[in-house]
RNA sequence: CGGGAUGUAGCGCAGCUUGGUUAGCGCGCCACGUUCGGGACGUGGAGGCCCCGGGUUCAAAUCCCGGCAUCCCGACCA
């Protein structure tokens, strides 16, 4: 037996990630501490997870737009609050053609500044609203200690931004998008079970009235979260003079949210999932969901031939043909990058009419009809996607303590206490031994109303 | 910004204490052959500003001074 190809999560998880991340092709460090360089594979993750929230976002009537990297310094200064939150972590250009600029340009942590200020001309009167965009974009945030996807000084991102006439629009705007855009795509695409609740005043985000999260568990039984969508108020809208006439004429300050996902969830979909063979992708953001294996040159043929039904089934197949490879390393090697299915096609196979089906999902290979397997495949694609969020939310729940006191929170996995049991003193008690409350949900465990005083805190340690 | 460590081939490292032939090993890479149903093996080969700058010395990867960078542990965060 060869020696484990990696680090096994229960002796070293932080381990165990770097060096999935390395050995499955995703991405390496830039050249500049802090930065990434994402490979073919981690990008092509990437691109499914985008392409589904895209469509979501679009399918809930926003727009697409652009706007500059560049901020003048002073527009970062207007909303108190998130100047404050953000300039620790600000790259500044200082120098620009030559010469010392006049004012230094901010590189964007986000862009509430620079969308708010043209929201300002864009939105006169009540007709103008909502004014619903989205912007895919890469920030920088010179954070202090980065980890490959999951902190990063630079990232990639989609930051939606959007402006209503009444509280409640903007309300339930921020809603919608952390249940119909967020949590469709992480579950039912990620397969990752998220809990969706309210961040506390502590944890929420600079400038904003609320902040809405989804967090995740993680196989070392910490958190993360995959996403936040932002309930601003009327903070920017007063910062940046985004008002509008109403139907009777008065002039109104509108009311903004903002809300995003960033390749973090691609971190947290190999931490959510990935086991001491390498990732275990689900099928809905696998770059190539099936992999057709020539086990020698004899099978060549009748491999390309499966590959070309699965194509024609609608199914992303790879042809590995690379026959000067070992089996061995070739086999081990899709097993770290996590493809669902591997169809294996020998010269044994070929004279009895199979292939070898192997979800990397669970243990074991079957033998498969060669010429009806690529029909099954479909279905099959969509157990391994169920079977992966189920798994998840066993773990979950296996993970999860109602405990009744604060002192009684220890080790990892999620603490479900009352709220009340907490408090703002007790919350900070809690962060000095690594703790944050990740979310406050209803005693139903959904996202708690504004009103609602009667909360639930999960607690964890976080990424 | 505090504490610790490290910069030598694409990657992982040895050599440095006690300066001295042509700087070495494993993986990877290239060629050929034998292999190939779970990380194959043999033979041959390519690949180095030994982080940068200065100093000591007949002689520096090795000793001294200065700089830069990276990693790990804490405080900030999508």
């Amino acid at each position: 037996m060869a020696p484990p190809v990696l680090t096994p999560q229960s002796v070293d998880f932080p381990r165990w990630y770097q060096e999935v991340v390395a050995k499955a092709g995703m991405a390496e460090n830039g050249l500049v501490r802090g930065t990434m360089i994402i490979r073919p594979w981690g990008f092509g993750i990437w691109e499914r997870i985008q392409a589904a929230l895209d469509a979501r976002i679009k399918a809930t009537g926003h727009d697409n737009v652009y706007f500059p990297m560049l901020i003048p310094r002073s527009f970062l200064e207007r909303e108190a609050e998130h100047v404050e939150g953000f300039s620790p972590e600000l790259a500044v250009v200082t120098h620009a053609g030559g010469e010392e600029l006049a004012e230094p340009l901010i590189v964007r942590p986000t862009s509430e500044t620079v969308i708010g200020d043209a929201m300002a001309r864009w939105v006169q009167g009540h007709r103008d609203l909502p004014l619903l965009l989205n912007q895919w974009a890469n920030v920088v945030r010179w954070e202090l200690r980065p980890r490959l996807f999951l902190r990063t000084t630079e990232f990639l991102w989609q930051e939606g931004h959007t402006a209503h006439a009444a509280w409640d629009e903007a309300e339930e705007e921020t809603l919608r998008i952390l249940v119909e855009v967020y949590d469709e795509v992480i579950r039912d695409v990620l397969a990752v079970p998220a809990l969706l609740g309210r961040k506390t005043e502590a944890e929420k985000f600079p400038g904003a009235e609320a902040t809405y999260t989804l967090e995740a568990l993680m196989r070392d039984g910490k958190a993360l979260q995959m996403g936040t969508s932002h309930n601003l108020g009327q903070n920017f809208s007063k910062a940046f003079d985004i008002a509008f006439s109403d139907e009777s004429g008065e002039r109104q300050l509108a009311w903004t949210t903002s809300w995003g996902v960033s390749t973090r969830v691609v971190g947290g979909l190999v931490m959510a999932h990935g086991d001491d063979r390498g990732l275990r992708l689900p099928p809905r953001v696998a770059p190539e969901q099936v992999v057709v294996l020539a086990v020698k040159d004899e099978a060549i043929e009748a491999a390309a031939r499966l590959a070309d039904d699965l194509r024609r089934a609608g199914v992303r197949v790879r042809l590995d043909d690379r026959t000067s490879q070992s089996f061995g390393r070739r086999a081990v090697n899709w097993e770290l990058k996590g493809v669902p299915v591997r169809l294996e096609v020998g010269p044994r196979d070929i004279a009895s009419g199979r292939a070898a089906l192997v979800r990397r999902d669970v243990e074991g290979k079957r033998n498969v009809a060669l010429d009806t397997v690529a029909a099954t495949v479909p279905a099959l694609l969509d157990e391994i996607q169920d079977a992966l969020l189920a798994d998840a939310l066993r773990r979950r729940e296996e993970a999860t303590a109602d405990v009744a006191d604060p002192d009684d929170v220890d080790g990892p996995g999620l603490f479900r206490l009352p709220w009340k049991a907490i408090g703002e003193a007790a919350e900070r008690g809690l962060a000095e031994r690594g703790y944050t409350v990740r979310c406050l949900l209803d005693a139903d465990g959904a996202v708690p109303s504004r009103r609602e005083t009667d909360l639930v805190a999960v607690v964890a340690k976080a990424y």
